[in-house]
RNA sequence: GCCGGAGUGGCGGAAUCGGCAUUCGCGACCGACUCAAAAUCGGUUGGGCGCAAGCCCGUGUGGGUUCGAGUCCCACCUCCGGCACCA
């Protein structure tokens, strides 16, 4: 058993074969069902990173599976590759961002050929490639076309370190998704998609999502945040204009105290217009200070306001209630302006506290135990929940719910409002003002407008030669020649768009590029997507949750309305994987705690950093990186070498089949039941639950049963037949795993076709079924004994002999037996009284 | 605050339908082979008590349901993730 298994020699030997043969390219097959297995493609950020290394191999045990039982798989790999790193480098040490990215893309993409990876590569493509982002920009001017895509100006969120706008989606607490940098408010025009116009079927639709994780859907339906409500106008004194609110709690409308508009209200400058009194002077001193914040310091400053001296009428009760502006209302949110109800919001109530504002108390709960009224007074908390009405005219004495439609149903009926819902999604700017991006596709001439390029004028290339300093601006726009363009409507010279679209664009359409990557006449061959897709599974991070998984689903549906493509959802089966970590934390460069999986894959070989890194942890959960743990890994790889060529070299032409019979009670039989236990244990665990973890931990017990029989069994005793099927089945069961492993041990059993193209497989049922099993005998409860019977002892067979045996007896002696429970094939339960 | 997920040996984790808690792997200890080491192979490995047979305890905490609970129910604690002046 001297012999070692060369990882390096095979894996590099199998690794050229399979490119010379093409074995992992895929075309139409009617006489398959079809399985489009995808991961998210990488950044091209210049290495493989673990959690990459995670993700593909995952997905390619995905892909051979299913392959190997029966699927043409579409299983293809790309590159995200516009995007700022690359621009920083241009800035930083004066390579050409193209230049840099397509570097990237050959290091990264020899590495993932290292490991082994199933890609059909000749479907390979970059979005950075004028052959795709012509097609991002035709997607552009579809939107654009449908009324989806449009320029406004608006407070926008501005990275300062990145000196480019943000989408809503790419500001996390405030801070810029990608630098972690501190979000600003500024004032641009900016095109921006009309993704809001998506916002009930996006939410809707999760619905039909059944294979994605609850989290996930969870995440986004928070993200889309739909809230059903009411409008109301108040009436402004001597103004013909009111001030419309909106409100999920009509029925505390009685409760008004006063009314807040947001900062940036425009009613708040005509409010004050002309007037030079000292609360007009504050008012408009407040509305200064609040502009010049970030939202970060806004949202995290108290609740602060200033009386407008003007004032409303509750269209419902009739009262006079104060008009306020407050830094708590959001102008992006409803109508930018809220009723104050101190008894019932906990928010108003600070607010009500603290300028003395009264407040009153318009909904008990059923127990009435707050006081009625003004008397309200005393109240430390809002009483938020639903109750009964009081104090509130003619609504008085109606449950919360019944006076929200019926308030519903009179606004409505009197004109003075409606029925309104609310998301709390926004639309998704996607203008970046930096230069290594898609351009967007829009001419600006003086004569005409905005001018959208015609299809057939694109690409609108990206020039080379351009100016990357950051000056906030886009460098596009220093460069004269691309600017300067004829209007396409009119002929008379016309400015380009600078601006370069946000790279979550490129990647919201990438998996329809897959079916027909060369398509040359429109951005994907429509039968070949009607065969393609949707994606059958989809695997990656779940930091996308709410970026690349919502954007992608937008851009589907729009698609399909557009008639495109037949379907409503991109991605049928979603699995989201953990990351790797070390230390308990993510690998990252600034925390100095990265494992390269160059050096993994050098030290121990391909299959066993993909093995361990399946086995150390179900997919969706964090796996925490260990040396010790790989060289398990790579113990259990060489220890099946060592078995399967030990059996080869013992029974190199076995005669006949399986000597034995089911129930002979051999070794051999226990081996054979053995092997197809596992068999279906690993098909059953790799398709239900991707827990490719317990399915490796059977296998490495099937080999460790196959070790003790061929130790324990005489050799000239052993079953040659049994042993040849239990190499051959075991080297299948890996071959998702450990490709080159299996690759090369199939090829010395004796096979000239790939292990990749043979069937998954089957296990023989009859294998499973046991003779005589161990039941276990209990005593109240309490493992008491065990028994060995014939597998189909029936109930009172097994009682009797519980009954009987020694140490149940042992154990109930002087006590009343009281019940005794029989679970067949499992357990008996002796109670007692 | 709201929503989602998770708490099991020294560690990663398993227990898929309410039925032997801790498969498998790592680590540790003992042993075989060896001049020695590496590699490999075998054994032990939740805690306590006991010479032993064995007994008792044990899946975050406290209750409950059940012949039987890691698994179901109620209350709570801790950790992780998402959202958060969204009216």
């Amino acid at each position: 058993m001297e012999d070692r298994y060369d990882f390096r020699a095979v894996e590099a030997k199998w690794q050229g074969r399979w490119e010379a043969s093409g074995l992992y390219s895929r075309g139409h097959d009617p006489s398959r069902p079809k399985f489009y297995c995808l991961e998210m493609f990488p950044y091209p950020s210049g290495n493989l990173h673990m959690g990459h290394v995670r993700n593909y191999s995952i997905g390619d045990v995905v892909a051979r599976f299913y392959t190997m039982n029966g699927y043409n798989v579409l299983h293809p790999m790309g590159w995200d590759a516009f995007g700022l790193p690359a621009e920083n480098a241009a800035i930083q040490r004066g390579v050409h961002p193209a230049d840099w990215t397509y570097a990237n893309i050959a290091t990264m993409r020899s590495q993932l050929k290292g490991l082994g990876m199933s890609y059909d590569w000749g479907r390979e493509f970059a979005t950075c490639d004028p052959e795709y982002y012509r097609w991002t920009q035709w997607l552009f001017l579809l939107l654009y076309r449908r009324g989806l895509a449009y320029r406004k100006k608006a407070p926008v969120n501005w990275c300062p370190s990145c000196t480019t706008v943000l989408a809503n989606e790419q500001v996390i607490d405030g801070a810029c998704w990608r630098c972690k940098s501190q979000v600003e408010k500024r004032d641009l025009e900016q095109w921006f998609f009309r993704i809001t116009a998506y916002a009930d079927r996006l939410l809707r639709d999760l619905e039909l999502l059944g294979g994605w994780p609850e989290k996930v859907r969870v995440m986004q339906q928070n993200w889309i945040g739909r809230s059903e409500g009411v409008e109301i106008t108040f009436p402004v004194e001597a103004r013909r204009e009111g001030i419309t609110v909106f409100t999920t709690r009509a029925d505390t409308v009685f409760g008004v105290t006063a009314l807040v508009l947001a900062p940036e209200h425009p009613l708040v400058e005509e409010l004050i217009a002309g007037r030079g009194d000292e609360l007009a002077v504050q008012v408009r001193a407040f509305a200064r200070r609040l502009a010049d914040l970030g939202e970060r310091e806004r949202t995290e400053m108290e609740k602060e306001g200033v009386p407008t001296g003007a004032y409303a009428v509750n269209p419902l009760s009739g009262e006079r209630v104060p008009i306020w502006v407050a830094n708590y209302v959001l102008m992006e949110y409803g109508t930018g302006a809220v009723m104050v109800v101190p008894a019932h919001d906990q928010r108003d109530l600070e607010f009500a506290r603290k300028y003395g504002l009264p407040v009153k108390v318009v909904v008990r709960p059923a127990d009435a135990s707050l006081p009625e009224g003004p008397a309200g007074d005393g109240l430390q908390e809002a009483f938020e929940d639903d109750g009964v009405l009081v104090n509130s005219g003619p609504y008085s004495g109606l449950s919360s719910a019944a006076a929200r439609e019926q308030i519903a149903r009179d606004v409505t009926a009197r004109g003075i409002g409606r029925k309104a819902v609310n998301y709390r999604l926004r639309d998704w700017l996607i203008s970046r003002q930096r230069y290594w991006g898609a351009p967007i596709p829009v001419v600006y001439c003086d004569a005409c407008g905005i001018v959208p390029v015609p299809e057939e004028r694109l690409p609108v290339l990206l020039p080379r030669q351009v100016d990357f300093t950051p000056t906030g601006g886009s460098p596009l726009a220093r460069n004269e020649d691309f600017v300067r363009t004829d209007c396409p409507s009119c002929g008379r010279p016309a400015r380009r768009e600078t601006d370069t679209m946000d790279t979550f664009m490129c990647s919201s359409w990438y998996y329809f590029r897959f079916a027909s990557p060369r398509c040359e006449t429109a951005p994907f061959d429509r039968d070949e997507v009607a065969y393609w897709l949707p994606v059958d599974q989809y695997i990656g991070g779940v930091e996308h949750a709410v970026l690349h998984l919502l954007y992608s689903r937008f851009f589907t549906k729009v698609l399909y309305d557009a008639g495109l493509v037949p379907f409503v959802e991109p991605f049928t089966n979603l699995l989201t994987q953990g990351m790797v970590t070390l230390g308990g934390a993510a690998m990252s460069k600034s925390r100095g705690n990265i494992v390269s999986p160059d050096d993994i894959v050098r030290r121990y070989g391909a299959d066993t950093a993909r093995l361990f890194i399946l086995f150390a942890a179900p997919p969706e959960k964090d796996l925490e990186w260990s040396d010790q743990g790989v060289e398990g890994c790579h113990r259990f790889l060489q220890r099946v070498w060592r078995l399967v060529t030990g059996i080869v070299r013992d029974f190199a032409a076995p005669v006949g089949g399986w000597g034995g019979a089911a129930g002979d009670g051999t070794a051999g039989t226990a081996l054979r039941r053995a092997l197809h236990r596992t068999i279906k244990k690993v098909g059953d665990d790799i398709r239900e639950r991707f827990n490719f973890n317990t399915a490796i931990s059977a296998v490495m017990e099937l080999v460790n049963e196959a070790y003790r029989y061929r130790e324990s069994v005489p050799r000239q005793e052993q079953d040659g037949a049994l042993l040849r099927e239990l190499a051959e089945k075991l080297t299948l069961l890996l071959a998702p795993f450990a490709p080159h492993l299996a690759e090369e041990l199939w090829e010395m059993l004796g096979h000239r076709e790939s292990v990749h193209l043979q069937a998954w497989p089957a296990y023989d049922p009859a294998a499973l079924v046991a003779e005589r099993i161990t039941i276990v005998l209990q005593v109240d409860g309490k493992v008491r004994g065990r028994l060995e019977v014939e597998a189909d002892a029936p109930r009172e067979r097994l009682e009797e002999a519980a009954l009987a045996h020694e140490r149940v007896r042992a154990f109930t002696r002087g006590r009343e037996i009281a019940q005794v429970v029989v679970v067949p094939g499992r357990l008996v339960n002796v109670v007692t009284r």
